[in-house]
DNA sequence: GAAATAGTGTCTCTGAGACAGTATGAC
DNA sequence: GTCATACTGTCTCAGAGACACTATTTC
C-alpha cells in the first residue's frame, strides 16, 4: 500500500483516561456515567476526542482538567500535579458501534481528592473502587448488587491500566504520586497495600524504603495524624527508579 | 466536548514497526528506505496505513509480513513465528508534515533471519545495528561517514523500542524470541550481552537460566556449532514472567 | 598436546522476610 | 496505666557475583 495521504481511511481519535486514586485503604478508579448513546446511563472511563491541532498528552490532561479539575504533572517536575502516562491504544474496528475510533489511553495517579467534579459531558462521576469495577474478573461493574460491564472496552483498558500501576509501583518511585505532597511511610504503605491488595509488615517495609537512594526525603516535620508516636514526614525525592526494587509478595 | 460522531477531526491511523534481532553480536533493527517525500531517500522504519476495518495488531502482522516475509506469533503460542507487542503512539500534530497522522508503533522480535526482502513500497531495506542508527545519542543514523537521522520522529521510536527489549528481557523470557526454536544456553546468552551490551559470566548465567523453573527446557539434543564441548539443545518454556528475573549489571 | 566452549562447586556479600524489642504520642 | 503507631536490631535464608575446577569437543 503506497503511503498516499489522499486515499486513508477516515478515524476518529480519542483519549481515555484511567484515572486512579488511594482512598478508604482501596484502590478507586473514576468513572462517568455517560449521557449520550451508546451505552446510555452506563459507567465509563472519562475521555474525549482529540483535537485537529492537539497533542495526544496535552488531550489527555485537557480532559482530566476538565472532568476532575486536575492539573498533570510538569515535566521540569516543579508542580504537585497527578502523573500522567501513556497507557495504550485500543482499535477494534467494532469497539464502537457508531464507527472506526482509535483511543489512547492514558493512565493518571493522583493522591486522594474531593468528591470528583462533573464537568463537561459527564452526567456525573464517581470514584469506585478497582474490585467492583473489576469484578470477580468477570469484566462487570458492581452497581449495589448489580452487575453492569462498563461502556466500549473499557473494562480492558481499566484492567490493564490497574495491572500498569500495580507492577510500576514495584520498581518505580510512582507510589508516591497517590500521596499528599508530605506524607509518613505509614501513609506509603498503605498505599502499596491497597494497590496491591496485600498486607506488608510495617517494620521492614519502614527500613526497606527509608533505605532506598533518592526514595524519600525527610522535610523535618512531624504529624500524628494517624494516631500512636509521631511519624516522620517525607517529600517524593528525586529518584524515579527504585534500585533496589519494592517486590510485590506472593510473585 | 459532546461525543459526537459527526464532528470529529480526521484522522489518519499508521503502524510503525520496530523489528529487532542479533546478527553478528549487535542488536539491530529493519529499516527501509524510503521512495517518496517526503524524507525522501531517508531510512525509516517499516509501516503503513491501518485499514478501515482491520485491527491495530492484524495492521501491524499484515505490514510485517509484507516487508519482512515474518509471521506473527499466534496467540496459541504453537507456532515459531516472531514476537509482537505494541509499543506506544506517536501523534504530535506535526510529525507528518502532510497531514495529520497517529502511528501506532510495535515492537517485533525476531531470530536472525536471512537478509530482509524488501517487499510492497519500500524501495530496500537493510539491517542496520540499533548503535549506528542511535548513534551516540544524537539521534544521527549513521551511513558510512555520514550522519543521517531517521525519518519523522522515527530515532524516538526506535529509542523506545529498543530500551523496552532490554528492560523486558529482564523479567519475562522475552529473549529466547531472538533464538531460533532450538537453541543453547551460550547463544541466549549472546543475545543478552548484545541486547544490553554488556559481558556476562558464562558459568552464572548458565546456571542461573536453567535454574529458573519453566524458563529452558531441554530437547535432549546437543550441538557443537559455536564449537568446544557440545552444549544442550534447549527450547522456551511455558514461563512468561521470570521469577528470579535475570538482572541487567550496573544498574 | 593446545584451544575453545560447556558445565559444576564453592565462597562471600547483599538483601528480603520474620519477628523481638523500644519509643512516643492519645486516651 | 492501655493502646496504637513509629522505629531499630537481629537472625536466617535465597540469590547474585567472583572464580577455581572439571568435561568434551576440534585442531
Amino acid at each position: 500500500m503506497p503511503y498516499d495521504p489522499s486515499a486513508f481511511p477516515p478515524f476518529a481519535v480519542t483519549v481515555d483516561l484511567v484515572v486512579l486514586t488511594v482512598r478508604n485503604h482501596a484502590l478507586c478508579a473514576l468513572v462517568v456515567r455517560r449521557g449520550e448513546p451508546p451505552f446510555q446511563g452506563r459507567w465509563a472511563l472519562p475521555g474525549g476526542f482529540v483535537r485537529a491541532e492537539e497533542d495526544l498528552e496535552a488531550a489527555a490532561a485537557r480532559e482530566l482538567k476538565e472532568e476532575t479539575g486536575l492539573r498533570s504533572h510538569e515535566p521540569d517536575g516543579s508542580d504537585a500535579g497527578a502523573h500522567l502516562e501513556q497507557l495504550a491504544t485500543y482499535g477494534d474496528p467494532q469497539r464502537d458501534p457508531r464507527m472506526r475510533v482509535v483511543s489512547v489511553a492514558h493512565l493518571v495517579l493522583a493522591p486522594d481528592l474531593p468528591a470528583p467534579t462533573a464537568g463537561g459531558d459527564a452526567r456525573s462521576a464517581r470514584w469506585a473502587t478497582a474490585d467492583s469495577l473489576l469484578g470477580s474478573g468477570d469484566g462487570m461493574a458492581r452497581e449495589g448488587d448489580q452487575a453492569v460491564p462498563l461502556a466500549f472496552d473499557h473494562d480492558r483498558i481499566l484492567l490493564d491500566g490497574v495491572e500498569r500501576a500495580r507492577s510500576k509501583i514495584e520498581y518505580s518511585s510512582l507510589a508516591t504520586a497517590f500521596c499528599p505532597p508530605e506524607f509518613t511511610v505509614g501513609e506509603l504503605r498503605r498505599v502499596y497495600e491497597a494497590v496491591w491488595g496485600v498486607a506488608l509488615d510495617p517494620r521492614n517495609f519502614h527500613r526497606k524504603v527509608t533505605g532506598t537512594p533518592g526514595f524519600l526525603v525527610p522535610t523535618g516535620g512531624t504529624t500524628t495524624r494517624q494516631g500512636g508516636r509521631p511519624a516522620q514526614l517525607f517529600r517524593a525525592g528525586g529518584a524515579t527508579l527504585l534500585n533496589p526494587p519494592m517486590l510485590r509478595p506472593e510473585v
